[in-house]
DNA sequence: AGGACGATTAACT
DNA sequence: GTTAATCGTCCTG
């Protein structure tokens, strides 16, 4: 059996990655347009694994107390400050890697943290990674690093290459309705008005799944 | 040089 | 609801 995951068929080969400019934008727009699109992790030996982002938070800059860029740029957060559509990847917490994706101009300091996806291809290598149900795999920033190994070797990584171990892919338009929008969490220490801004945004796994079916014509 | 703490997770009461 | 795990980073002195 593949390792996919039956009624998620929608990835089409020779689909066109998201340009520079899909990053190049305001955080928070990037934050909202990103859901639906697929992220892929091309290892090194071949394999591919997949999955639709269902959640993603804005981090817009070092006026934003709750960014990394709140202390201005350092060795860790160097990649924020960098050339749009590429990786910010740190290690928190002792044991958890977390994936951004740089936005805005080079320059300024803004990128979109990514908080969950719905698993396309490799389910079997992800599960192998993670002892959870299904539905848990990859529904956390650290949990999707892990399911996808993602380290500190992607960050600093152009997700716009043409051999990119990481990327975007176009997957599937959101209306609004279908997305949840409320303030950032796990925010320690956060005073307003940073703490409320309302720069998640989300979208329930089970309503993507029955969009991405829609959309392969199944 | 030392210490507080973190864009989390899982396990627990 | 609470808390331990676990260590790199950034602060203070």
């Amino acid at each position: 059996m593949p390792s996919r995951t039956p009624i998620l068929q929608a990835g089409r080969v020779g689909r066109p990655r998201l340009k520079r400019a899909f990053y190049a934008r305001p955080a928070v727009d990037v934050a909202r347009d990103v859901l639906g699109a697929k992220l892929v992790r091309s290892e090194p030996g071949g394999s591919r694994i997949s999955g639709w982002i269902t959640e993603a938070e804005a981090y817009v800059g070092p006026e934003d107390l709750a960014s990394h860029a709140r202390h201005g740029r350092t060795d860790r957060n160097a990649a924020m400050w960098g050339q749009a559509g590429h990786a910010y990847v740190f290690f928190t917490y002792g044991m958890h890697w977390m994936l951004n994706l740089v936005t805005e101009a080079e320059g300024q300091a803004g990128a979109v943290l990514v908080r969950g996806l719905l698993p396309d291809e490799g389910l079997e290598t992800i599960r192998r990674r993670r002892k959870r149900p299904d539905r848990q795999l990859t529904d956390g920033p650290a949990k999707l690093c892990q399911a996808l190994a993602i380290d500190r070797t992607i960050d600093g990584q152009d997700l716009c290459g043409s051999n990119a171990e990481l990327y975007l892919l176009p997957g599937v338009q959101l209306p609004d309705r279908v997305v949840t929008i409320g303030p950032r969490v796990g925010l320690n220490k956060v005073p307003e008005p940073w703490l409320s801004r309302p720069w998640r945004f989300r979208v329930s796994p089970d309503v993507l799944t029955d969009l991405v079916e829609k959309e392969s014509g199944a």
